[in-house]
RNA sequence: GGGCCCGUAGCUUAGCCAGGUUGAGCGCACGGCUGAUAACCGUGAGGUCACGCGUUCAAAUCGCGUCGGGCCCA
């Protein structure tokens, strides 16, 4: 049986109850189970860093992957759907390095790599624990007992194996790069892992003494001072014309060569008082000079290195258009050297300080500290030209914070740039949502894509699977842990550091290989995902079956990271992209845009929101805010909207519910197509409605127009449902026998909440749940055992009838009109109107057969539609124009405007429309011509007008015996149910009622509805009368319309 | 400095791809309804559609530029 529902919605106790039922039934496996063989859908979660905290975005992304594997589900696709766990890296070393207050890789190794690794997989594995139960509770349905987990061995296989495919394929490489360096951390870092914001560093202009030009100097720019020991080269642009100057600063002169834009900027930097023009070098001249280093007598190894001019177009007119060139400390000075075969020098080790290299004085000195050292040495060297302190933005490792410097190391690398055109056309292959995401903001990226350097000296991470011999310098990828354990004749518990480490190969020369002993970059682990989901390479059949994903979604930033690095392992080791379509996601920010943080203080948790309004209203809200790929701005009004109009479809849910049970409704038995026959046009138009729904989710559901679907249920719930159909059925639950009008009412009720219901299932899980539970199992034990097994509802087409919603839409608009003009004219809805008139401004309105239901709503007897440009007969007010009437009528005028005031101006009109009109004034006759009175139309004050989008709708307030008796009959009726409420009646309790009213012509009016309102209160006993002696459980008095009005009632 | 996205009422937003009277919700003011009731409904005030220029009979919508916000890059 369905049962009836007690109370408001409570989201927390209904998700609570759902969420055990889901636990005991072992509801999640039997969905996925029931799909199998079905055609497959393969997503790839991205997996979230073990942080130990989901938060707001997490939460938008779980709900959005959720959704959509539900929708999917209900269209009878077998997901794959493990979630997916990011747990390398060096956030998770330094949280463990900072629990054990380890200040650098020394450390580590003093306290033993092995119990060091333990502790970041015991960390990890604890985070994730934590973080599986938080999605949970948002009733995100992803294989959550075997998802996938970086840190497993057959992990830590997908990506050795990729490696070694990506070898092969000849893709792999090692070589001395310049990278971003974190000096605390000890490790290359990628150029995702750098953050920007501002620091103020030194900026300052150097003088290069010039080979061969007595006290010339050609200027350079730098915010590094650190860098001007390994300094080899100068840049120029080819474009640029430069000058040579004679500047005076304090009667002393120095020649200066710097771009001839810039001289006038430089000097006055530099505080020269005055200058002379030399002459113009081209940048072809400029590449003649020689210079020595500034500081060559105090590194010893610049003193045997050539220093010159090269072009280069990077170099841009700012500053003094010549740029100084360290290959050891910058990208683009490494391309350059490497070019020009310059010397690759850097004087800086791995800890961020000078090596011997740099000579006597700087040995040992950390770089960022070196800065005022080496400004100090360049000025007592006269080679300063100025020095300030500039605020630009500068990387930092995303980490640890630290300042990160560049400096060239030996690493290894993927040559992705070799497959970027390649790229691109996968890129095209792949469906974006939104087109532009690929099209535009990946593409960018790609063309911009440099090698990518995989090794990280660190120790929390996938071991390189590289072996090389010390003395050959043969090297090997193995790719797999049986090849390893076959080769090292020992198996091999665990794959990660520092047991791996310990594994020597044979080499072909009779040598031992060793690992190399760096581990990869952790955007490597995350880039096999979308195979080693599948258990690939040890089982190859899943990959056969499902591979590629057929759909992702993350957020915007994932562009550069998940995107990407999914997209360079797949094309090393496949050639191909990893995934078929990708919907990209914004970013959650605060209600005012801004990004949520801690120092300012917005940070909403989703745990918050779920406590507060539960996680239902959570979902729907996020999915609903605004399109996926814009960015979300979090509000707690929007929340508790969301959490009303919810709580106003559950209401609409459980408003029929006493009375199905009551009259022991069976959908089973009484479908439908039973009651056919029976069906009104109401019930015809909303079972449209809710078809039409169904078909248009299921449209936008194909673009991902997630907010446009929660937009339409809202609409439907709200528009559709509760304010019209339920307002329209009421009455028909209220008929006591087996009437097929009632009958029929429930069945249709019936069929919209149930196919609302499913339709709802992907977005409000619970809540569905709840409802299928009741309507669906309830009545039958057959049932499939959860709404999420259901197929996904199909419009029905022979339902869907447009011209019926199009005319419903015009009565809803013509009834809003009404009860506009009503409280014009202070006539409550309560009381009944006698007509109510349509006037179409230009196209004729036709109300199909919805005319009942329009009388009904607006509560009429009679509904009066006008053809158009017609109106209904207005008042009239008559004013002389005295302009007019003076010169003819002179001495009489005033007795003419007199006349015409006492005029019926109707009859004026009349008589004017002839002709002449005849007016009197104190029994004499004035004749008056149509331009001797102005006539004005009013709406009479019994007719109150509103507009609406097809004209005007007017309504004859004019009250009559039978509607007064009519109105008081409906205040008295509701003053007598408010009692029975106030007793805690049931709908079917039977009561006595007396009613006692003070005005005799008003009980008059009263007793002609006597009958009438016995039966809508349930009173088998009722008095109406005057001077009644009151008795009963309750007694009240009233005031109606100022008469008062004594009520006693009792139950029986 | 470059790429992409966004800017509509006090707040949150729809409409923009496909040009044709800017539409909602919250909040505010007033009124109504009452067997969905610790709910609900109506009415009203409130918009230079960020700004400027262009295309067009017609621009919130298309194009260019400026300003502001977000993400990414340099």
């Amino acid at each position: 049986m369905i049962s009836e529902v007690a109370g408001q919605y409570n989201a927390q106790e209904l998700e609570n109850q759902i969420r055990s039922l889901w636990e005991k039934e072992e509801t999640y496996r039997k969905v996925r189970m029931q799909r199998v063989g079905g055609k497959k859908f393969f997503f790839v979660d991205g997996p979230p860093y073990t942080t130990g905290r989901i938060h707001l975005g997490t939460a938008w992304n779980k709900v959005i992957k959720d959704s959509v594997l539900r929708y999917k589900s209900m269209n009878s696709f077998e997901v794959k759907d493990r979630a997916g766990w990011d747990m390398h890296g060096l956030p998770i070393e330094v949280k463990v390095e900072e629990s054990f207050g380890f200040r650098n890789k020394k450390d580590i190794e003093t306290y033993g790599v092995d119990k060091f690794i333990q502790r970041c997989k015991e960390f990890a594995l604890r985070q994730k624990d934590d973080m599986t139960a938080q999605f949970k509770i948002l009733g995100a349905w992803l294989d959550w007992d075997d998802p996938y987990m970086t840190l497993k061995n057959e992990y830590l296989e997908a990506a050795w194996w990729t490696l070694k495919k990506a070898h092969e394929n000849n893709l792999l490489e090692r070589g001395l790069r310049v990278v971003n360096w974190c000096p605390r951390c000890e490790t290359a870092i990628a150029d995702s892992e750098v953050e920007y914001w501002d620091e103020t560093d030194y900026s300052i202009y150097v003088k290069f003494p010039i080979i061969g030009e007595e006290n010339t100097f050609i200027v350079i720019w730098t915010t590094t001072p650190w860098t001007i020991p390994a300094n080899v080269a100068v840049a120029v642009n080819p474009t640029f014309q430069y000058s040579k100057v004679r500047a005076i600063k304090d009667g002393r002169a120095e020649i200066l060569i710097m771009a001839s834009d810039l001289v006038e900027s430089v000097l006055k930097i530099g505080r020269y008082q005055d200058y002379e023009l030399l002459g113009v070098l081209s940048a072809q001249q400029m590449q003649e000079l020689k210079y020595n280093h500034p500081l060559g007598d105090m590194v010893p190894r610049q003193k045997e290195i050539v220093h010159g001019v090269y072009a280069a177009d990077f170099v841009t007119a700012e500053n003094t258009g010549c740029v100084h060139i360290a290959p050891g400390h910058g990208l683009e000075d490494y391309e350059l050297g490497l070019n020009h075969h310059l010397e690759i020098f850097c004087p800086v080790g791995e800890d961020g300080r000078y090596t011997e290299e740099a000579g006597e004085k700087y040995r040992g000195e950390y770089v960022k500290e070196a800065d005022g050292v080496v400004i100090a040495d360049l000025e007592e060297k006269g080679r300063l030209l100025a020095s300030g302190r500039l605020a630009h933005r500068y990387g930092h490792c995303w980490r640890c914070k630290t300042p990160i410097i560049f400096i060239a190391t030996s690493q290894w690398f993927l040559r992705i740039s070799d497959l970027r055109d390649r790229m691109l056309d996968e890129v095209a292959r792949v469906t974006w949502y939104p087109e532009w995401a690929g099209s535009a903001r990946f593409a960018d990226w790609i063309n911009n894509a440099r090698d990518w350097c995989i090794s990280r000296q660190r120790y929390w991470g996938i071991p390189l699977p590289i072996w090389t011999c010390p003395d050959c310098k043969h090297m090997e990828v193995i790719g797999t842990a049986a090849e390893l354990e076959a080769r090292a004749g020992r198996k091999l518990a665990d794959l990660h550091r520092p047991d791996v480490d310990s594994v020597l190969l044979d080499c072909p020369c009779g040598g031992k290989m060793k690992r190399s002993p760096d581990v990869f970059d952790v955007w490597f682990d995350s880039a096999v995902a979308s195979w080693a989901t599948l258990r690939f390479p040890s089982h190859e059949k899943d990959f056969n079956e499902w591979w590629p994903a057929d759909f992702i979604t993350e957020g915007h930033d994932q562009t550069r990271g998940w995107f990407y690095s999914q997209l360079g392992a797949s094309m090393v080791s496949f050639g191909r992209a990893p995934y078929k379509s990708v919907l990209m996601h914004g970013f959650t920010l605060d209600d005012q845009g801004r990004k949520m943080s801690k120092s300012i203080g917005n940070i909403v948790q989703p745990e918050e929101v779920v406590q507060k309004f539960g996680a239902d209203i959570l979902r729907f809200y996020v999915l609903g805010a605004n399109a996926p790929w814009e960015d979300l701005h979090f509000s707690w009004d929007a929340v508790e909207n969301t959490s009303r109009m919810l709580n106003i479809f559950w209401n609409a849910y459980r408003f029929a519910l006493p009375y199905m049970v009551l009259d022991k409704f069976d959908a089973k038995k009484a479908d439908l197509s039973k009651y056919e026959k029976s069906l009104r046009p109401e019930d015809r138009w909303i079972l449209s409605r809710v078809n039409s729904l169904v078909s248009d989710v299921t449209a936008e559901m194909e673009g991902y127009q997630l907010h446009r679907i929660v937009r339409s249920i809202s609409d439907f719930i709200l528009e559709d449902l509760s304010r019209w159909y339920i307002q329209l059925v009421r009455p028909r639950t209220w008929i006591e026998q087996d009437d097929p009008d009632k009958l029929a009412a429930y069945a249709t009720i019936y069929e919209v909440m149930v196919k609302l219901c499913k339709l709802m299932a992907p977005f409000t899980p619970f809540l569905s749940e709840a409802i299928y539970g009741n309507l669906v199992k309830g009545l039958d034990a057959a049932a499939l055992p959860s709404v999420h097994m259901c197929n996904w509802p199909s419009a029905d087409e022979a339902r869907i009838d447009k011209r019926l919603e199009a005319s419903m839409a015009l009565v809803r608009e013509v009834s809003m009109a009404a009860s506009n003009a009503r409280q014009k004219g202070g006539r409550k809805l309560r009381w009944p109107v006698s007509e109510i008139v349509i006037a179409p401004a230009k196209d004729a309105v036709d109300l199909d057969n919805l005319d009942s239901v329009l009388r009904g709503q607006t509560n009429a007897k009679k509904i009066t539609i006008l053809s158009p440009g017609e109106k209904p007969r207005m008042d009239l007010e008559l004013s002389p124009v005295h302009k007019k009437i003076g010169p003819v009528y002179k001495g009489e005028a005033r007795a003419v405007v007199q006349a015409i005031a006492a005029a019926d101006a109707f009859d004026v009109k009349k008589q004017l429309d002839g002709g002449e009109a005849t007016v009197t004034h104190a029994g004499k006759d004035y004749k008056i011509t149509a331009e001797m009175v102005q006539i004005k139309e009013l709406p009479p004050e019994n007719l109150p007008a509103a507009e609406f989008s097809r004209g005007y709708v007017y309504v004859d307030i004019t009250l009559n015996p039978e509607l007064e008796a009519e109105g008081y009959a409906r205040e008295i009726i509701r003053r007598i149910q408010d009692m029975r409420k106030e007793l805690d009646l049931r709908v079917e309790d039977q009561i006595r009622a007396m009613v006692d009213i003070e005005s005799k012509p008003i009980l008059d009016l009263a007793l002609l509805k006597k009958e009438h309102i016995a039966g809508e209160v349930r009173a088998k006993d009722f008095q109406l009368g005057l001077g009644l002696k009151l008795t009963g459980r309750l007694v009240k008095d009233w005031d109606i319309e100022g008469i008062c009005v004594r009520i006693g009632i009792d139950q029986i």
